[in-house]
DNA sequence: GTCTATAGCAGGATAGAC
DNA sequence: GTCTATCCTGCTATAGAC
């Protein structure tokens, strides 16, 4: 693996693991095995070298959550299936988590967290209308608003895992979300 | 004020702004008009100096939400009202967004977080059963679980609002969990 | 392309006068 | 209790050899 790989893929880990403003060269230097000089050969420096991982985590997550929320499947199957897939809660979002800091008001950070969550939500609001026209889900809910509703339901059952230290946080606001979701079914 | 309080008071607003790793001392005393050897008079560091911030918003936060959930109220009046409370979403949870930083692995720090997510989950909890009591909500559904989502679904639309720059996705997120609500009702 | 060496500056804390 | 002066470390970036 090339240099430059090593350095996003340290990148990527310690974004996730300590966030934008504690991630230090020093510590990408360290965990990546690069020398000084190969970080600023290949990137105008932190920020650039953190937008170049912020976008291939969104692409990784597209593709995880295009695995649960596959067309093939009934929609509701597909939204809980997307809504109970195990996550690792205590360690939060990778790319929602990116949102609480300063670095969020750079356009090159804030722009492929903003396309996963409009990946997702298209997804989902797809999903609810496909239920909706099958005659499954009531008609009288609004499939974009409900689609944000349930993707903040999964971020913040992120937030509050990490604010009690207890995944089940996660488990609960999670199967709280497909007991609504069922109450909205059709009788 | 005394410069004890005046450090506090520009803690608060640092931690609200930029986060706890982009709060620096140098910041502090410059918004606080205190010198250096006030901060470190009156508290052992940035970390004491944070937590004690941190445990004033959390207070503010439960009488604000202790407001808005008042027993006088309807139940679900009560929950409605609390989920559609004007908020800044776009600069985010004064205490939900801490938990986005490796300093919530500081006890100090997460406690009085905790605590405040824990009063209001309560405070919903409590509306819930009311409802349910009262032959107005599904009695299927578990108010405790219910009440974790309805919390998640305000922390989730903060990050969905700073992640599109978008104040209405709070809105959307929560006119979705109230639709879904509403739906729950008993006929 | 990759490396080591180093510069410049800010973060976080301490010393000690008043 | 409050202030200014100062210290050490580590963050971020550049220089320049190989």
């Amino acid at each position: 693996m090339s240099a430059r790989e090593q350095l996003v893929e340290a990148a990527k880990s310690i974004l996730w693991q300590r966030g934008y403003e504690a991630m230090s060269p020093r510590a990408i230097l360290t965990e990546s095995g690069a020398g000084q000089g190969s970080l600023y050969h290949h990137f105008r420096g932190k920020a650039d070298l953190a937008a170049t991982a912020v976008n291939e985590v969104s692409a990784d997550l597209c593709a995880s959550a295009g695995t649960a929320l596959d067309h093939n499947k009934p929609p509701i199957d597909r939204i809980i299936g997307y809504l109970t897939q195990p996550r690792e809660a205590l360690r939060g979002c990778r790319l929602g988590r990116l949102t609480a800091e300063p670095v969020i008001a750079d356009e090159a950070i804030r722009e492929p967290i903003a396309a996963y969550f409009t990946y997702v939500e298209g997804a989902l609001a797809a999903a609810l209308d496909e239920a909706q026209r099958d005659g499954m889900l009531r008609d009288d809910l609004s499939v974009g608003e409900l689609a944000t509703t349930l993707l903040a339901v999964v971020q913040g059952g992120y937030v509050l895992a990490r604010a009690f230290d207890d995944p089940a946080q996660m488990d609960r606001a999670v199967h709280g979300a497909v007991a609504l979701l069922n109450a909205a079914l059709r009788p």
